[in-house]
DNA sequence: GCAGTCGGCTTTTTT
DNA sequence: AGCCGACTGC
């Protein structure tokens, strides 16, 4: 049942290998059998590692792995992201780099949070140097946290000198190089003293394991796969490289024309160095596509040749054409769009059969999806939601997560400082005075210690119940439910007392003690929840939903029926990747990766009139500018279009100034579609009070 | 001086 | 849902 080509990944022997694989072309299904035979010929399951970037990918990837493995009564232990694993290696092994077994993970919102108060003190100098403010309001300010996240994450991973970071990144930003480079070394020194870890020091301290004169005593496996190599950044390659020292049993699957994380330092130098890197090395291709109508593989094709760098490659479909080309919906406004979306899946389910769960829209970002989870609401059509905010993103889960941390580890000061904020009367002031109070204290005392802590007046009513939550989590035999259920008696009143729609925020807490219940350790608990575990994938009745997602998390999925969303200037490509022409290519590759998960029918869909509320309550109609990806040659082999014939429409002309269709001379900027904030905030209304 | 609340404005993509 | 500035209350 599979090709020559994919016989012959399964089939190779024990050197490195690249397997170059073309959307759809069945890896997976090739790297489990590649998994299997490997076993097959000796290899200790328990010795073979799994890895890749997303999670979705890496449940995919086991549930495949297993399936084939189940027959044999084999169980794959190591198979997860590259964080997951770094996590589960750390709290084994880290303490041989002095790693406290017992270290936080800073999730985004926790490492932002600590870096902007670690800049707080050259935001401060940099204002009391600068008084005068003249013409420019905060024009030019000191960078908010989420910038500083956004340049010391990119910094990490590609490993490139600060001002270099800073020219890719927020060039506006270049004459602070010595202030953002302080501003690092306190955030590093804050996460040290919190024995805490953020994402990217996952990576690093399993790299620097691996580079340890302990790493030979941690020769855990003699194979190493690893999928989607095109969106790892060198920090993973130099990972492998520390895997692989003394075998070359390492075999790493990817597609250049599918890099969409760029953005997060992944680099497509990673797959073409790779030869090099680990030569000798074999390298097989997968080019038949058992997905999709040869309709559709025609017009991804047609975007990919006009790609201005990567492997040209032409994707044929083993099912050839299907006689039915995919289409191109020209609509009115986003709210059309969301109309015709929502009547095109009724119509698929209800007259032609095809079950929600084989139909998904795609977006290039969360909050283009808004009106359309309107529609579907309106319609009654069950959705689930993939990408954008997640879970443990919001702020009850977070907060119940800061009570668990606090106690797994005292040093934890982003934590504490959540906690005690809750507090009623304590506020970034108070709370960091208690932080400073503990951090004095060794962990052993730690009861005593806040039982001495000053509360405010109001804050006394809360004291003795947080101290009794704190009792029960230390208590001998409590488990991760137990810990979290007497967190919870704890937090609730407080949560009414801080949050919007407390009842929803209580159920979804429930929900998380159900999976609580899963776990023995409160701290395995955590670790899944922040690394592995998607609460989301598992919720019942996820069969009978249609799909919602980011293209990104939509990546290795496949449904027969696919509609992606705003195909216009701001929309795909979005608003802020225009400024230069490499984020360009990178959007053009995410609707190459949106448009190769359709089997058997793609709508793409254009509005041509962008709405948007302004103050007063009126709206405001301006026109958009069709993706410049759609360009003639590629709409040659759409159907619909304005008048039922794409190419032939004079929208699709190319520019009067001599832009063409040229990439590089591409018409000027136009900003994307943005939901304001009366929109914005209408629908959750609309939304939180519905549900 | 500190905490808390309200109104107005803005949100790419993932671990 | 967060951020910022403005304002109120202890």
């Amino acid at each position: 049942m599979l090709n020559a080509q994919q016989q012959a990944v399964v089939a190779h022997g024990d050197g490195a290998l690249l397997v170059i694989a073309g959307a759809g072309s069945g890896k997976t299904t090739v790297m489990a059998h590649r998994a299997a035979a490997l076993i097959g010929r000796g290899l200790d399951p328990g010795r073979l590692l799994l890895l890749t970037f997303t999670r979705r990918a890496a449940n995919e990837l086991k549930r495949r792995v297993a399936g084939l493995l189940r027959d044999q009564g084999l169980d794959l232990p190591w198979a997860g992201t590259f964080h997951s694993v770094a996590v589960r290696l750390l709290r084994r092994h880290g303490g041989l780099i002095g790693i406290d077994p017992g270290f936080s993970i800073l999730d985004e919102s926790d490492s932002r949070d600590l870096l902007g108060l670690a800049a707080e003190p050259e935001a401060e100098r940099e204002a009391a140097e600068t008084p005068p403010n003249p013409a420019a309001p905060d024009q030019d300010g000191f960078p908010p946290k989420g910038v500083l996240c956004r340049l010391y994450s990119y910094q990490r991973n590609t490993e490139l000198p600060l001002p270099e970071v800073i020219a890719r990144i927020a060039p506006t930003h270049a004459k602070r190089q010595e202030a953002l480079q302080r501003a690092f070394a306190a955030y590093e020194a804050r996460k040290k003293a919190s024995h805490g870890l953020d994402f990217d020091d996952l990576l690093h301290a399993w790299r620097d394991l691996l580079r340890s004169p302990h790493a030979a005593a941690l020769e855990l496996f003699d194979a190493v796969m690893v999928d989607e190599y095109q969106d790892t950044n060198t920090l993973q390659a130099g990972i492998l490289d520390g895997l692989c020292r003394r075998h070359r049993r390492l075999t790493v699957v990817g597609d250049d024309a599918q890099a969409i994380y760029a953005f997060r330092g992944a680099t497509v130098e990673n797959i073409l160095a790779f030869p090099d890197q680990f030569a000798p090395v074999s390298l097989l291709p997968l080019e038949t596509n058992y997905r999709s109508s040869q309709e559709i593989l025609d017009a991804a094709n047609a975007l990919w040749a006009e790609a201005t760098r990567g492997y040209r490659k032409r994707l044929t479909a083993a099912r050839g054409p299907l006689g039915e080309r995919p289409r191109l919906e020209t609509v009115e406004t986003d709210w059309r769009q969301a109309e015709a979306i929502t009547a095109a899946i009724e119509i698929a389910c209800y007259r032609e059969g095809v079950p929600l769960r084989e139909q998904a829209v795609l977006f290039r970002s969360s909050h283009q999806a808004f009106r359309l989870e309107m529609a579907l609401q309106k319609a009654r059509i069950p959705y689930q939601k993939y990408g954008g905010q997640r879970f443990t993103d919001t702020a009850h889960v977070k907060d119940a997560m800061a009570f668990l941390r606090c106690h797994e580890n005292p040093h934890d000061e982003t934590a504490w400082r959540r906690a005690f904020s809750l507090l009623p009367g304590v506020g970034p002031a108070s709370a960091g005075r208690f932080v400073t109070a503990l951090a004095a204290t060794p962990p052993e005392q730690l009861a005593d210690t806040l039982a001495g802590l000053r509360f405010p007046a109001k804050a006394q009513p809360f004291r003795e119940d947080l101290l009794k939550a704190f009792q029960a989590l230390a208590a001998p035999g409590a488990d991760a439910a137990a810990g979290l259920a007497a967190v919870l008696e704890f937090y609730f009143p407080l949560l009414r007392r801080h949050y919007d729609q407390p009842a929803e925020r209580e159920t979804a807490l429930r929900e998380l003690q159900v999976l609580a219940a899963r776990y023995h350790t409160t701290r395995e608990f955590l670790d899944d929840l922040l690394v592995n575990h998607d609460p989301d994938e598992d919720a019942p009745g996820h069969d009978g939903h249609l799909t919602l997602s980011t293209i990104h998390s939509a990546k290795g999925c496949e449904w027969r029926h696919v509609h992606i969303l705003n195909l216009v200037e701001g929309g795909l490509p979005s608003g802020p990747s225009q400024e230069d022409g490499g984020q360009i290519e990178e959007e053009r590759r995410l609707l190459y990766v949106a448009m190769t998960r359709a089997k058997d029918r793609l709508v793409l869909y254009q509005p041509s009139i962008r709405e948007t509320a302004v103050a007063g309550g009126g709206v405001k109609r301006a026109p958009y500018k069709p993706s410049r990806f759609l360009s003639p040659a590629v709409l040659a082999l759409f159907d619909g279009g304005p008048d039922g014939s794409c190419a032939a429409d004079p929208v699709y002309e190319p520019e009067p100034d001599g832009g063409g269709w040229e990439i590089r001379s591409s018409p000027p900027v136009e900003t994307g579609p943005r939901a304001t904030s009366r929109q914005a905030r209408r629908r959750r209304e609309w939304r939180w009070g519905d549900e």
